[in-house]
DNA sequence: TAAGCTGTTGCAAACGTTTGCCGAATGGAG
DNA sequence: CTCCATTCGGCAAACGTTTGCAACAGCTTA
């Protein structure tokens, strides 16, 4: 059927051997020869078959990468870099959403194990343990999420909170709400921390809600908890939990900034469309998924085993606005009034 | 190194065949012995290693899944979908980006051809000539594209066209522009004939303007040229372009929908938030891509040669308002002052 | 002239499976 | 007790590659 090395090896009179140092070893074979071969390959179609390769050389030229949700905007712009970085050094990319479920994906990295080289597991929200566990089966590079001894690029979202609690607490805010995400991510547990450590250490107080899925429903459904805490300003955990609570407090007729301040994480693609604008923090997505592949494939098969921290800033749009005990609280109305347009 | 067939076969006494039939063909093995080989290769955990099958069945369990842009939010609930619905029937899924270039489609094509029992090509900018040479090397399924013989999974994109075109000419609408999107797009074509039979069969003018990159910047970009051609209503080739058209007509302080009434294609997941709220026409792409994963699985692998036409439904938000022709003209002012809040 | 390189090629085993074929064992019918 | 059918399991070839080893030619070097 398909054309095989067999094929090109009779058409041209040499050996199985020769066309298959032609392609994987050029440098053994005789230049003449070389380009005879090359010819009739070219003529007859011929395309190395990689799992026959894989088969031989335990190497597949296939990366495996594994997200929560292909359908959060947060993730696209990873899958595809980290696609098309993959492919230039030219390895396949098996994609997998786990649908936010840890059993998922467990058994998505054994399926894919033998299939691949190693694998991207991105947000991943099972167990340390069980992840250790994986690892033994296939290299793995964790992205948003540190676990000691694994190689990991993690986006310091931890400095991005911070950033954003402090942005708050300089608009007068002394009561903050913490929106959390899923359990099971790393990236979660990391903004609570940081965010809680940064308002305590101001004497403001922070609510935690949670935890939620990181969809826009779970943010829209949490704003009546939100205005029951009678906090003044709140910190999603992603921006689509914050944009669902943005349209549930404009549906209620609440204020945005000028009664309650949102921000968001991550810097979706259209966090800067809706209005207000989402103040939120950045994470580069598409520069992690270059820098775990670049992990991945880094060492042979060794064990490189750092951890890349991104970094993130915070981009301060029209979500956020004076809160009660702002130095320029008398201005709070004005101020709204403007940014409201 | 990793656990063969075979040291499952040392482990329980048996030959390597029937620990093969034990996986691949159960009725074939006594209970008893079966029960025996499943018991050892749980405990040693053995997984069967598919290429190695592969190579002999000459079934890979992969797809290929091959879109133009996975950053563009049309994408993602497309692939999310069939990643899904093949891995219930136990394939693998291996995504590619083109980033909109064809010959980075047909090198892709190629690449992955012995690697997958099949490909889904979406919205391929290729030419039919070449798409029929390819699929002589490999099944395809297409979306978003008609080519006589091969299977295909379309939405009725012209279907919405029309819808779109007509919505807007009951608005009172005489003078429209369609923002094309980029050469080579089927869906393209598609909409550019629908809309403009339509238009012409009212006696209303269609200026077109493109091609574009189906992108927000494109549509940003075209601003000024729609607003030269005295156009009061626009259909874009999808959201982003529209979205982005909205961006930049409103940064000039172009009334929308006063002045001038923007309709994109797709629905992508935030046509709803922008301000205005964005009219559109829905793509079911989560079905799509179901339905193309399910023709790629369904015929063995002799040649079912369908096509499925997808339904698209018009969405009417707050972008779209009475034109200069309205019979309710006079409430101009009145309407476009409540939609806008 | 013998010995030793170097560069090029062929030979054959190996990778982890599947599968057609054959033989052994079992059991029921005559 | 013999014969046949059925069920089960082993044997070995095959899938398309890679790669260590050996063979050989044409050199150079001593």
């Amino acid at each position: 059927m398909a054309v095989t090395i067999r094929d090109v090896a009779k058409a041209s009179g040499v050996h199985i051997s020769t066309v298959s140092r032609t392609f994987s070893a050029p440098h053994l074979v005789n230049p003449e020869t070389r380009s005879r071969v090359l010819a009739t390959a070219e003529q007859l179609g011929y395309r190395p078959n990689r799992a026959a390769r894989a088969l031989i050389t335990g190497r597949t030229h296939n990366i495996g990468l594994i997200v929560a949700d292909i359908a959060n905007p947060f993730f696209p712009p990873l899958i595809k870099a980290a696609e098309t970085h993959a492919r230039r050094r030219d390895y396949h990319v098996f994609v997998a959403d786990t649908d936010e479920d840890p059993s998922v994906e467990a058994d998505l990295v054994q399926a894919l194990a033998k299939q691949v080289d190693g694998i991207l597991l991105c947000s991943p929200r099972m167990s340390d343990d069980q992840i250790e566990q994986l690892r033994r089966e296939v290299p793995l590079v964790v992205v948003n999420r540190m676990i000691t001894g694994l190689p990991a690029v993690v986006m310091d979202v931890g400095q991005g909170a911070r950033e954003a609690v402090r942005h708050l607490l300089g608009l007068g805010h002394r009561h903050l709400v913490y929106l959390a995400g899923p359990r099971g991510s790393w990236t979660n547990r990391e903004i609570r921390r940081a965010a809680g450590a940064t308002a305590r250490a101001a004497g403001a107080d922070l609510t935690v809600l949670g935890p939620h899925q990181p969809v826009e429903e779970a943010g829209a459904a949490s704003a009546e908890a939100v205005l029951g805490t009678g906090a003044t300003a709140v910190l999603a955990y992603n921006d689509l939990m914050a944009i669902g609570l943005l349209q549930a407090l404009q549906d209620r007729g609440v204020a945005v900034p000028g009664r309650i301040s949102v921000v968001g994480i991550d810097d979706i693609a259209y966090a800067g469309l809706v209005r207000p604008r989402l103040t939120t923090v950045a994470n580069p997505t598409a520069a992690a998924g270059r820098a775990a592949v670049d992990m991945l494939l880094q060492h042979g098969d060794g064990g490189a085993t750092g951890q890349v921290t991104l970094q993130t800033t915070l981009i301060i749009r029209n979500s956020t606005g004076p809160g009660p005990h702002s130095p320029a609280a008398a201005l709070t109305a004005e101020v709204a009034a403007h940014v409201k347009e």
